[in-house]
DNA sequence: TGTACATCAGTGAACGCGCGTTCACTGATGTAC
DNA sequence: TGTACATCAGTGAACGCGCGTTCACTGATGTAC
């Protein structure tokens, strides 16, 4: 370590881009960004200043990329957002039986969040106000993974066949509920006494399913 | 409103307590830490200085009766989370089946959470670091109010005979997730086009009673 | 009944900090002539 | 081939802000004599 005053790790004062490639800097501002977010593992930790310093380049140089911190945090979600989803694909299509899927998605779902606490915080468990603007719930909901999820859901629900066939989107929202709540309840309260966490998943995940099943 | 240039209620200068009752300050600051959070809404927004105008005192004299910000917030949590078991008791003693109990008891605990926001995600959304010291895990398992949910459940299995006999624990923990779940989500999503939010509820407490129902 | 004094419940002013953001600038690089 | 110039990718220094906390203090109130 050769930091002499600073908390933070300081970058090597980074080179000018070449001419017309001033967009460079601008990925590697969001990937400077997330890696902060990981290490600090706090939102708030994340400063333009902590930010620039990792990057090498000196804070007003982000706004040349950036009108402002809001939309920067707003670029690291988006880019974590379609990685998650790419994720729940991969873990649905790893399974041929419909509900077996499904049940990997819930597994996948609930790992990404333990495996990624900070991303998983700022896209899930931020409050509205503190969101970035625009990152409403209609970009939740239009999003592909919440429809790759409720695609999951129908083709489980018509597999095994239930009379009155439930609403896909209902059972949809319940699962990501339920997903949820074990996910952010291990993040903040990691101390808690659990008992097992697979087999806990394995529980609270299967029941928005088995409550469907015929008695 | 006459306050001229600050941006939060000044109270108007407080009246020194008399001898001897220096803590009737304490609660007084208390009271409007909780007033404050409620009204603003956020915990970050809850400044010493705040506080201190609130209450119509200067700043250094909270420190006359707390180490510091972290035991006020802590002082603030330890009132709400008696106030919610009280709730939870209230509501499970309100039904005499024990399965319609329990289910009281959950509904009791999202609509806590949905009328006392802030309360809520002090209590149960604030990453472990944030939380005041001391206000660990342990202190949530061995409270009260976690050890009423396993006796309530416990109760609902009894009543309906499942054999074999299910971990009262087990099924608390998850049933506790399911409802932190949903209500999380309630709270940080307010604009997601939930479907009827009722019917959300009752649907996702009802799955781990009739996950264990036999078939 | 009067007064010196200890105690108690506070206060005013200042500390150092890190933050997001703005402003006027600089200096390397490519281009036109 | 040489040079003036526009453009582009940045920089350095400063802004005002609110924060938690500390320090030396004040002045009302009850008590001892």
């Amino acid at each position: 370590m050769t930091d002499l005053s600073t908390e933070h790790a300081v970058a090597p004062r980074r080179r000018r881009a070449p001419r017309g490639q001033g967009d460079r800097l601008r990925e590697e501002i969001i990937d400077a960004t997330e890696r902060l977010l990981v290490e600090k593992g706090d939102q708030d930790a994340v400063s333009i200043r902590a930010v620039a310093d990792a990057v090498g380049v000196s804070p007003p140089s982000i706004y040349l990329h950036f009108e402002d911190k809001n939309e920067l945090i707003f670029a690291v979600c988006e880019r974590h957002f379609a990685r998650f989803d790419a994720i729940l694909q991969a873990a649905r299509e790893s399974e041929d039986d419909p509900v077996e899927s499904l049940m990997a998605c819930g597994r996948a779902y609930v790992r990404f969040g333990l495996e990624n606490p900070e991303h998983y915080r700022i896209l899930f468990m931020t409050k509205p106000e503190q969101t970035p603007e625009s990152w409403t719930a209609e970009k939740v909901m239009g999003s592909a993974a919440f429809e790759h999820l409720v695609e999951a859901v129908a083709m489980a629900i018509d597999s095994i066949d239930i009379q009155p066939r439930p609403d896909p989107v209902f059972v949809s929202i319940s699962m990501w509920s339920i997903a949820h709540g074990i996910t952010s309840l291990l993040l903040t309260h990691p101390n808690f006494p659990w008992p097992d966490r697979d087999a806990l998943v394995e529980y609270v995940l299967t029941m928005p399913i088995r409550g469907l099943l015929p008695r």
